[in-house]
DNA sequence: GTCCCGGTACTCGGATACTCACTGTCCGAGTACGTTCGG
DNA sequence: CCGAACGTACTCGGACAGTGAGTATCCGAGTACCGGGAC
């Protein structure tokens, strides 16, 4: 039970995109650069936020990725789906219903109880993910912070 | 991000474990016929409950597990935690402070935003685990089934 | 009949192979820019 | 001087190897029961 640890690359990387004024875009091997993390993992990552329409890709030169949506309309928890994956953290195999002491489907039509709570839990989860937007995190940031990032990423035109 | 299958395997033996008679134990051949999984898997994994403090283990032929603790004593964190470790989903290597990027340590006194959301989220998740024991997963049961359970389980003296 | 002893079968416990997701890397397709050549 | 065409450099995008946690398995140490034998 762990995420990935390209999962903070992506949420640093989101954070910092959004830093940047409205419409400019960094590349991979700018952000790559900016967290010291291998370049190409990065890029594959961010193509996973790409295909979850969180981010879009320009190619060429002066393409790279930017926010597909304001700040505002991100949460973490689209992020975290986005690179991770949708699937829940516990699956439910019916094993009431297998082996020596399978219980007779007619008494199996509530759902599992143990599902049912490990499900619970797994939706507080991602509901306070639901909860944060990538501008609360920018809220948070010590003041003057993002001028120092669209400082370090402006491209020399 | 996804739980061990076998985590599905020690809830559920755990919650058949509660059914029996108070004092009454079953070896984990018997749990493992019971939902038809790897017999000496199983084995491994309810010795990690035992190292936890949730299972007793007695020896020889009259042996087997039975809970440490009343089933109103026992939560489903306690279990989950046992068996798959009770590490951070997400670890906060301190990105910010690394790469071409690095943000100068006095701006970084407060611990980042994004771990900060990360642990809120795992710490709802684990709040819910919490406040579900043993005893009302068997409280949801069909009625009659722990009869059932106890005269499967039951060893031939 | 009663007690003691040995054998047996069953239990947990840790040490040992195998598999798949995560990690890391590479090269190819496509585009905007800078340069160069012609008018 | 102006314009267009070309080459270049940079971008994303998907396809290809390496490694550690999870999965699965086995065998050894220890104990309670069962039977047999001695008294």
């Amino acid at each position: 039970m762990k995420l990935p640890e390209s999962t903070e690359w992506v949420l640093h990387s989101v954070t910092t995109l959004a830093q940047l004024e409205p419409g400019a875009a960094a590349s991979a091997a700018q952000l790559a650069a900016h967290f010291d993390v291998p370049p190409a993992y990065l890029a594959k990552q961010l193509q996973a936020l790409v295909r979850a329409g969180v981010l879009v890709a320009g190619p060429g030169p002066r393409g790279g990725f930017r926010l597909a949506r304001p700040a505002t309309d991100v949460t973490l928890l689209q992020i975290v789906e986005a690179v991770d994956g949708a699937s829940p953290f516990y699956q439910c195999n019916e094993l009431r219903q297998q082996g020596r002491g399978a219980v007779p489907p007619e008494q199996c039509r509530r759902t599992c109880a143990l599902a049912a709570r490990m499900a619970d839990a797994e939706a507080a989860w991602r509901e306070s993910l639901a909860g944060v937007t990538v501008a609360d995190i920018l809220a948070g940031l010590p003041r003057g912070l993002p001028r120092r990032t669209r400082a370090l990423l402006s491209r020399a035109r």
